[in-house]
DNA sequence: CATATTTTTCAGGATATTCTGAAAACAAAA
DNA sequence: TTTTGTTTTCAGAATATCCTGAAAAATATG
């Protein structure tokens, strides 16, 4: 296999995960293109590689930097502004845990939250408490665990993979 | 707040949530029904409840069957079908890392290994390596640590978010 | 076997998401 | 200030995804 088909396979593997992830595919696949870029690359390299167009390639730079996996560089002397991709893995796990902590586990624990309050006063109130109070406890934890996750050092997963594993 | 508000949010809340995981809207909600629903329900009381057709209905049904989170009850006498859901949160959350690994980790790791392959003798080719050999080690950690999840305990995962909070 | 009931399928329609490209806004240089 | 180069915006087009409903298939009952 040679690097023209390994990038091309790279790219498109990357954006079909995201894609199944309720990621736009094409992001994942600029975010693949700037992982592999051993230098920033403009806008219009991007537009250029991936064959899209202005406005999505602007679009979808700006919503990476959203979720702190790319960062503009500017070099002096030149206008255009060049963007890079974080490369260390645990680094950029991180931060998509802290985007969808923030955007969708904690939404839906607020959700919880307010349906506790819901009076079981018959069995199919009675059950749903149940349920909710279930999710809620087990949802609570998570972020518990996702926040001390965050905060942990760079190579805590792979400490507890190495524990689990051995 | 009363149950059938209750009832509303939660369906609404769950199937939000998914639609943001890449999971399909209507699935996670005749799933929130399911899983609130303290008996056994029917295809036509899904339909009712959620106002959904009957193909709707039917294939979300058989999807979480597949998925395992709800399955089949027949009851003696009755001609018809009657659906429950798993209720056992941390059951819900292997079933759904099992999928998910399935379907997407493992296939990008088969990629990750095919593209490993590619020869380094350029900068440009070096650089692509070496991000893909980081990759690779970490999402073949990941895949032995969620296989060890698996096969854990239903209080393994509890366990560990006690250990780190406390 | 014939009939009644229930489940499954799937073509076409509806909806949601993403993308394009040209114009506007912005910013540096002359 | 004017010109030139760059980025951002966004309405409409293109595409992907999901849903419907009726017909076909499957299954039970008399």
């Amino acid at each position: 296999m040679d690097i023209q088909e390994g990038k091309a396979k790279f790219i498109e593997s990357w954006g079909k995960m995201a894609s199944d992830w309720g990621i736009n595919r094409t992001m994942a696949q600029v975010h693949a293109l700037l992982l592999i870029a051993p230098e920033a690359l403009t806008a219009d390299q991007v537009m250029e590689e991936l064959d899209i167009s202005r406005g999505n390639a602007n679009m979808n730079l700006r919503a990476l930097m959203d979720w702190g996996l790319v960062h503009k560089q500017l070099k002096s002397g030149e206008r255009k502004e060049f963007f890079f991709a974080e490369k260390d893995m645990w680094t950029v796990v991180r931060q998509i845990i802290i985007n969808r902590k923030k955007r969708e586990l904690e939404p839906m624990i607020k959700v919880l939250d307010e349906i506790a309050g819901v009076e079981a006063n018959c069995p199919e109130s009675e059950h749903f408490c149940e349920v909710v109070q279930d999710i809620r406890k087990f949802s609570h934890k998570a972020n518990q665990t996702l926040d001390t996750l965050i905060k942990a050092e760079s190579n805590w997963f792979t400490n507890m993979v190495l524990n689990m594993v051995r």
